[in-house]
DNA sequence: CATCCTCACTGGTACGTACCAGACCGTACC
DNA sequence: GGTACGGTCTGGTACGTACCAGTGAGGATG
């Protein structure tokens, strides 16, 4: 039994509610299994109804769960959760049922090498934030991130709380949401460093990410992130709407 | 003055408070301007107003919408055409400017394994065709492949020619174009017999990619193919579209 | 026995209310 | 002039209520 109970606090109850249910889905029931109905969780975590379908609305975008109006919700199969799409690490996580953290390893304003300069749209001589980070899912090493944010659309940023989603501090805090960006994956082995940080033996294989993210056309991030390719994998489903009109695949 | 009004009927009032808002936003306003604030909807439409907030909440799940706490809801720049696509290797690689060959290691009838069983929705006992294959760019070893196929619906498979796309094969040969897959990626690092295959050292990192094909509702392929992880890159734009994944593939 | 109807579930829509929290501006104060 | 404060915008959270609509089981009816 993890009926944790929702209290009043900092963290909304909608998401606290949210989490019980990721939990309730993910590691008590299974694909196929329907979640208690609304009413029966209104009166199980005593929060409103309207609080209740907010928790499931967000799960149901998210794709964990479906919702088939006179039946029930129910707890979708794995393959259909996790597409490939503009996720933060946090989100990503949270979408495949674990809990993400993160361990701050510094961030301090440095001279860019000229490649992330020219991605961030920055003179020769600006600075810009650097911030390594390790993060986590349930407790696990999966990745290692170096990522590099321009100083003058995000002063401070160095005191904000870095343990947690930075998209949502650059869409909280700065206003600034990430709605596009190019990203690049490739393979590597572990070297030294990164295995130790990883916690991994060394030549461990790496999937590693660079990406590039705009809010708009103001690039705001050049991150180059290391995961462990043992433990992270990406599904990706690639439909028949992908393949466009012509039988033929579609070029370009 | 497009403030057409809301009525009760057979379509949902969030839902085409949702179409006047994409109306308004698109056409009379444009990106970064602020749409009324949530209060002003409810008295123009005459609607509550969390009817507004639902209608506001799906199109900031679509990214048309942006919301900035204190201080309103904006217009978002438009967001990034995604698409997917769906390329053999011999697409991908022309695609890339590069030329397709194959070796072709051997295609027999076996007994797949039960992963793979499964994913082709074979009987335990079926036999499938495994297809063992060296993809090349350029002359240059990039990718290995194990392929399999359900005999059943692909008679003679083993009599066609297999050095080019098999994809082409499938449909010009038998009328069963694929128009659906799932895949998934991996790490991993080689091992004596894929480095020698590949012409690369040991434990060089490897993407790895499993996919499972499909005409329809028939599952025609599962292949698992080893990409030189220091020799083949993937190139995605990401946009923030929930549904749409996009890799593309480019030069890497 | 088959069919229909009712009823008790499920989620879906929509309302109104209340209060919290961030952003901004003008004014009073130092 | 600069700062602090408060009013008043903004969106965010949460409650309760009411009713509509799809599903399925079980009983009444032919």
């Amino acid at each position: 039994m993890t009926s944790q109970t929702i209290t009043d606090g900092p963290r909304s109850k909608h998401a606290q509610l949210r989490d019980a249910l990721v939990e309730l889905a993910v590691h008590e029931l299974g694909p196929d299994a329907a979640i208690p109905s609304e009413r029966v969780l209104m009166s199980t975590y005593d929060v409103s109804r309207s609080t209740v379908r907010k928790s499931i609305d967000s799960l149901v975008a998210d794709g964990l769960l479906r919702r088939i109006h006179g039946k029930g919700t129910f707890v979708s199969r794995p393959r259909l959760e996790s597409r490939l799409h503009l996720a933060s690490f946090s989100q990503d996580m949270r979408r495949r049922g674990l809990t993400p953290s993160t361990v701050l390893l510094g961030i301090e304003p440095h001279r860019p090498p000229v490649d992330v300069a020219a991605a961030l749209d920055l003179d020769d001589d600006a600075r810009a934030w650097r911030l390594d980070r390790v993060r986590l899912a349930d407790g696990q090493p999966i990745a290692l991130e170096r990522g590099w944010y321009p100083q003058a659309p995000l002063p401070d940023l160095d005191r904000r709380d870095l343990s947690g989603s930075l998209y949502e501090i650059l869409k909280d805090g700065y206003g600034l949401g990430i709605d596009a960006a190019e990203q690049t994956l490739w393979g590597e082995s572990a070297d030294v460093a990164t295995a130790r940080r990883l916690d991994a033996p060394l030549h461990t294989p790496l999937l590693v990410f660079r990406r590039v993210s705009r809010s708009g056309d103001l690039p705001l991030e050049h991150v180059v992130s290391r995961y462990r390719g043992d433990r992270y994998q990406i599904h990706m489903s690639l439909g028949p709407d992908a393949l466009g009109p012509a039988p033929r695949t579609t070029k370009g």
